[in-house]
DNA sequence: GCTCCACGGGAAGGATAGGCTT
DNA sequence: AAGCCTATCCTTCCCGTGGAGC
């Protein structure tokens, strides 16, 4: 059933892409002073998630790579390496300057001057899940640096720009933008299909269950991709001839539930608790929350924490927010 | 206009972890 | 091996903002 599993990885990055001609071309332009030796205007991409902005940013600058020698390219996501700290030695690491470099006794400013003294070619940074970082300063750091051009990936670029500072905020206006909208079922079907066609033997699943999937994602191709590899697994372990769409409904939970219980895995027992209370009860107020909190656990944090907890879990999407005051509620994402 | 809620930024302080020095 | 150092993380306190209802 399955002849490259590369093909069904989240991190694949096709050697063609389907749809998404224009932001490939808006990517190129933004870039192309590279190709004189000239710095790059930051890059702001937006959108949400699996609207294909990283996979298309990647491809797009490794073609870039192909035409302009000695360029460097940085590729960090900040969901790993939030700190500013980590970010300087994701870089000065590609550059291959990381000697002596200890873990946490290196001050900031050292780290960047290393940066500065090995300015001999372009480098370009991209920055995925920008929003995930903690320290913004890293961004004002490396844009301060000629030598680099910064790719900012986020998905909503107002979150992204709440948390810098005046000083970087009023320059990234004048940045370069490109917006990406969710895929149309029709252009998931076509995503799924190639990536059918370069991974799975051939007649391994018919256009009836790649819509299904496609219908399924809302929009989303890394959901897709990933219903796509359960389903395929499945198929492969039952030594089934294809996939049918019996398989596809059952991969479909399963997809959801692995990133869900992902998210879930990461949260400490008081968030769990938090997040358990709002389960339970569908729907609930803040202050209701709060205080059922209070009573669930022997030593409870205090409400400004809860807050932070409840923030963080709409960024993870495990939980929403409606309303903005007193018609403030939360409930399951 | 006033009060109640709710939100989230900023600063401060304790705890922690990893690496270094002795 | 023990203690020191430093950056970071988590939590708390304080506070300004802003909407809703009176």
């Amino acid at each position: 059933m399955i002849e490259d599993a590369r093909v069904l990885r989240d991190d694949f990055i096709p050697a063609e892409v389907v749809h998404r001609d224009p932001e490939i071309q808006h990517i190129s332009r933004v870039l192309s002073p590279l190709t004189e030796g000239q710095p790059a205007e930051t890059l702001i991409v937006t959108g949400p998630s699996g609207a294909g902005k990283t996979c298309l940013t990647q491809f797009a600058v490794d073609r870039l790579k192909q035409e302009v020698l000695d360029l460097h390219i940085h590729y960090i996501n900040c969901w790993q390496n939030y700190s500013r700290f980590r970010v300087l030695y994701r870089i000065l690491e590609g550059l291959g300057k990381t000697v002596d470099i200890h873990r946490q006794s290196t001050p900031h400013d050292e780290l960047i001057e290393r940066l500065q003294t090995y300015s001999d070619s372009h480098s370009v940074v991209i920055l995925d899940e920008a929003d995930q970082l903690q320290d913004t300063a890293i961004l004002y750091d490396l844009h301060q640096l000629p030598h680099i051009s910064m790719i900012l990936i986020a998905n909503r670029e107002a979150e992204l720009l709440a948390r810098v500072d005046e000083r970087l905020s009023s320059r990234l206006v004048g940045s370069e933008r490109l917006e990406f909208s969710r895929y149309s079922d029709d252009e998931l079907v076509a995503i799924l299909r190639k990536r059918a066609e370069a991974g799975l033997v051939s007649g391994a699943i018919r256009t009836q269950e790649l819509e299904t999937i496609a219908e399924a994602s809302a929009g989303d191709a890394r959901a897709a991709i990933s219903i796509l590899r359960n389903a395929a697994r499945t198929a492969q372990f039952e030594q089934a001839e294809r996939i049918t769409s019996s398989i596809v409904s059952d991969s479909i939970p399963d997809a959801r539930q692995e990133i869900h219980q992902k998210n879930l895995d990461r949260l400490t027992p008081d968030q769990r608790v938090v997040y358990e209370i709002i389960e339970e009860a569908g729907e609930i107020t803040p202050s209701q929350l709060y205080q059922q909190y209070s009573t669930e656990v022997d030593d409870p944090k205090t409400d400004r924490t809860v807050r932070n907890y409840l923030s963080k879990m709409t960024r993870y999407n495990l939980i929403a927010a409606e309303g903005t005051s007193h018609d403030r509620r939360y409930k399951l994402a």
